[in-house]
RNA sequence: GGGCAAGUGGCGGAAUGGCAGACGCGCACGGUUCAGGUCCGUGUGUCCGAAAGGACGUGGGGGUUCAACUCCCCCCUUGCCCACCA
């Protein structure tokens, strides 16, 4: 229990206001930026690295991140610059970012919901290209999906992180298309032969060179969304689908298929066959290629596609007999797949028939075997004052340069405006302003970087509330340090890997599933960061993750689909209002975001924080949701007022406790009670502890109503409490004249022999009904138990003579006498 | 539409094949008190019964078993997550 991690919340409060905490968070971000990932070696390594073997001409710059025509060798310095940046695991690009003006920040794609809102807030939320850092968590990909298989998480959030990552295996295919090539990705190449037309999304880029002046000879009506030509269609049909937020892309009603076609036709590689191209918004930019081979037969979309449009539908695997039409996804023999000696006919099995066209896609140069995800990279700056700012400046160039490991923390600087610069919700054309942007005196600074002092402009973007959390579980470890964020030796010995954490990590992380594709996605990639240049010797940060359940209380809803304020919500007559205003009442999670919070300080102030805790813990399993009802914190108030009271006079406030042996009873009920706390600790099973605890004082009151209850008997039942009432144990337990904290004693540990009582109470039942209750010995075997169930008169009355057909007796447990 | 979890007294919950309802809240009655609160004690699943006692009972239906809250099948309800991912 002492190695619990505190929350999140707690981490970020720390974390805007110390600077001596968000110094290691800006130390670790220059290591992020000073390392690129080497996929060769499938590991991330210091920048420095790649430059000297760029230099030594033993390396080429990666796929993508040489925007020049030109070698390595003959780019000059600031080009170089600009490879080298393309290169950084943290990176500003300019690309397609979540931009909410309601809020006038930009967010993660983890942080905006299903329908295209801010997760915070409830805003709108518009996709714009904005200029932003990002992290290049998608290096991390499959290793953060292969390591989920080592660490001890709930299932249900493993399947959230790998849902989220997303990966696919499949191919690339190329579909030649006269003045552009477009490639498309795949999970299904087996059916390459079925693929009867392509589509793009709207935003792809070559959707421009594919777009012909005036529509072929024969196009159908339905295909030209009523347009003169192409050109009209395509560009109506894409001012139409920007103009529909993801929410109403993604609701059932627009589930219905709308497109154009382009006017261009592209070649079908296997069959050679001529296929239209499309653009349509069921495929997404943001995923694969941006482009799709559509297959009526084996895909669902396609074939609502396909019939809508009239497009031929080829099946190319064979359903089972009574198959009722519509696509078939399932598994059969291919069929209508053979062309120029190549052909999948007859193949039954799906695996196969997948590298074997993957196999000859690379024979003819046209595709190969390919691993997409949907994992993007993370977008990690944010318009807000309240964050951690970048240790990076800016020269002449425009290019971003890292401020020393001996200039942080880069800290905040002091302000009376520290609000956003927001907008109006559905304003999409608005552009995020920085709070730290207005402040002239700190943005535009003069530095000596090692080369004279020099004039430079600061990042005015705040790292995201994340950033902290991706590591603050290490500096519990070692809160003082002020050399490192965490001395190796120590984060060896708490976090390292050993025999049942084979990835190492905390023992145990307690938190909420609703982190579970937002801070225990980002903190693992941060966390292999890490690892990859030698900082720490775990590979993932939290090996045994429990999800505690949520406490609930109504929330309540405006018309407009805000949360209000659930504190001055009135209710009458089975309405609720808000402000003159009916609002909706639902049942969710306290919080801020339901505007439904209560905060524990009223209850601490009169109960005190061991009350509270004990409450919170004794009312349910720590896994399980429940509603709020404060009524019955009365309950442990009552169990730490006895206990109290067993150790301490209340009209004296001397301790009298005796020196007494304790009475045979009292002592095997107390070795049960410590038995099953612990065990009830162990488990994470803190109500059931309780609730052995709380026997075991009753039983003590009972007998010791005026004191003198044996020390041993009161000293156990301090222990017990004190891992959820801390404070009350301590100060017991220094009043029962010991001079160190009861952290540094053992936890009680029960006699085993005094767990079972010699005689015990045992049921027979007769077909299955308890009839009586007797007395045995409590090792009886089971004749013994038969014979002493036969004896009993009540037992003698209920058989009334009749013979028994079987005995069943469980020695310990019960007797069942069938007739 | 898909996946996961859950469903037990007035309420939170306990029991993982062996006496259903531990423990707590609430409620009732009693004690203490001038009185109220605190505190202490007794009782409290439902129905029949004055009682003894009996019958019923873990969302619904079926099954396995000497025995089912617990295991299996079907259904209902609620919550959470995902949702055009090629």
């Amino acid at each position: 229990l002492r190695r619990l991690g505190l929350g999140h919340d707690t981490r970020r409060s720390i974390a805007t206001t110390d600077p001596e905490f968000y110094r290691w968070t800006q130390w670790i971000f220059l290591k992020i930026f000073n390392a690129w990932y080497d996929i060769e070696a499938d590991k991330a390594r210091p920048i420095d690295e790649l430059i000297s073997e760029l230099d030594g001409g033993s390396r080429e710059p990666s796929e993508g991140t040489n925007p020049f025509q030109i070698p390595w060798s003959e780019l000059d310095a600031v080009q170089r610059r600009q490879v080298v940046d393309n290169h950084r695991l943290a990176y500003r690009a300019e690309s397609l970012v979540n931009w909410a003006p309601g809020l006038g920040t930009v967010l993660a794609n983890e942080e905006v919901t299903a329908d295209g809102r801010s997760e915070r807030g409830n805003f709108p939320v518009f996709r714009r290209p904005l200029p932003q850092w990002k992290m290049r968590i998608t290096a991390y990909s499959d290793r953060l999906v292969r390591d989920l298989e080592h660490i001890d998480w709930p299932d249900k959030v493993r399947t959230m992180q790998r849902n989220w990552i997303g990966k696919s295996t499949g191919a690339h295919v190329r579909f030649a298309c006269g003045s552009a090539d477009i490639e498309v990705f795949t999970t299904r190449p087996d059916t390459l032969f079925g693929a009867t037309y392509v589509v793009l999304a709207p935003e792809h880029d070559v959707v421009d060179a594919v777009t012909a002046q005036a529509w072929p000879e024969g196009t159908k009506q339905a295909w030209t969304g009523g347009f003169a030509s192409p050109v009209d269609a395509v560009a109506a049909y894409r001012t139409s689908v920007a103009g529909v937020s993801d929410l109403e892309r993604q609701t059932g009603e627009a589930k219905d298929k709308t497109g154009v076609f382009t006017g261009s036709f592209a070649t079908n590689p296997v069959t050679g066959k001529t296929i239209p191209i499309f653009i349509a918004d069921y495929v997404l930019m943001g995923y694969g290629t941006g482009a799709i081979m559509a297959v009526p037969a084996e895909d669902e979309r396609d074939h609502a596609f396909a019939t809508k449009f009239e497009l031929p539908i080829i099946r190319t695997v064979q359903p089972p007999d009574g198959f009722d039409g519509g696509a078939y996804t399932g598994d059969g023999p291919r069929i209508n797949s053979s062309a120029d000696g190549f052909g999948l006919d007859g193949i039954a099995d799906k695996a196969e028939a997948i590298a074997k066209m993957n196999a000859y896609l690379e024979q003819l140069g046209q595709g190969q075997a390919a691993t997409t995800y949907r994992l993007r990279d993370w977008l990690f700056s944010r318009q807000r004052y309240w964050g951690e700012p970048f240790p990076i400046v800016y020269d002449q160039t425009g290019l971003p340069i890292a401020v020393p490991e001996s200039m942080l923390p880069v800290e905040l600087p002091e302000t009376d405006d520290f609000s956003p610069k927001s907008f109006p919700p559905d304003d999409a054309d608005s552009t995020p302003e920085p709070p730290l942007g207005r402040l002239a005196d700190w943005v535009d600074v003069t530095l000596d970087l090692g080369d004279g002092p020099k004039q430079y402009r600061r990042e005015t973007n705040t790292m995201p509330n994340w950033a902290g959390s991706c590591w603050y579980e290490m500096r519990y470890l070692d809160p003082t340090n002020a050399e490192r964020f965490v001395d190796p030796d120590v984060e060896r010995y708490w976090m390292g890997p050993s025999a049942d954490r084979p990835l190492g990590g905390v023992e145990l992380y307690v938190g909420g599933v609703e982190h579970a594709v937002l801070h225990l996605l980002y903190a693992r990639f941060w966390h292999k960061v890490l690892f990859d240049l030698g900082h720490v010797s775990s590979s993932e940060p939290f090996h045994r993750l429990v999800n505690q359940g949520m406490l609930q209380l109504p929330a309540y809803k405006n018309t407009d689909g805000f949360y209000v304020e659930a504190a001055q919500v009135t209710e009458t007559d089975g309405h609720f209002w808000y402000e003159g205003e009916q609002v909706t009442q639902e049942f969710g999670k306290i919080g801020k975001s339901l505007k439904n919070v209560v905060t524990p300080d009223d209850f601490i102030a009169e109960f005190g924080a061991d009350t509270f805790r004990l409450f919170e813990m004794f009312s349910g399993p720590l896994e399980q949701s429940r509603p709020w009802d404060a009524k019955a914190i009365v309950g442990p108030y009552r169990l730490l007022q006895r206990v109290w009271r067993i150790v301490i006079d209340e009209l004296t406030g001397a301790v009298h406790v005796s020196e007494d042996e304790v009475p045979d009873e009292l002592n095997r009920l107390m070795h049960k009670a410590v038995h099953a706390a612990r065990e009830g600790y162990e488990m994470l099973r803190f109500n059931t502890s309780i609730a052995r605890i709380t026997e075991l004082n009753n039983a003590v009151t009972q007998a010791y109503p005026h004191g003198g209850a044996p020390r041993v008997v009161a000293e156990a039942l301090v222990l017990m409490l004190a891992p959820l009432a801390p404070h009350a144990a301590e100060e017991l337990w220094s009043k029962l004249g010991h001079p160190t904290s009861l952290a540094r004693t053992e936890f009680p540990v029960a006699d085993q022999t005094l767990l079972v009582d010699a005689m015990i109470e045992v049921p027979v039942q007769i077909n299955g009904k308890v009839r009586a209750v007797i007395m045995v010995a409590a090792d009886s075997d089971v004749q013994a138990m038969e014979a002493a169930a036969r004896l009993d008169e009540k037992v003698i009355t209920a058989l009334d003579g009749r013979p028994t057909r079987r005995v069943i007796a469980v020695p310990g447990r019960l007797v069942n006498l069938v007739v």
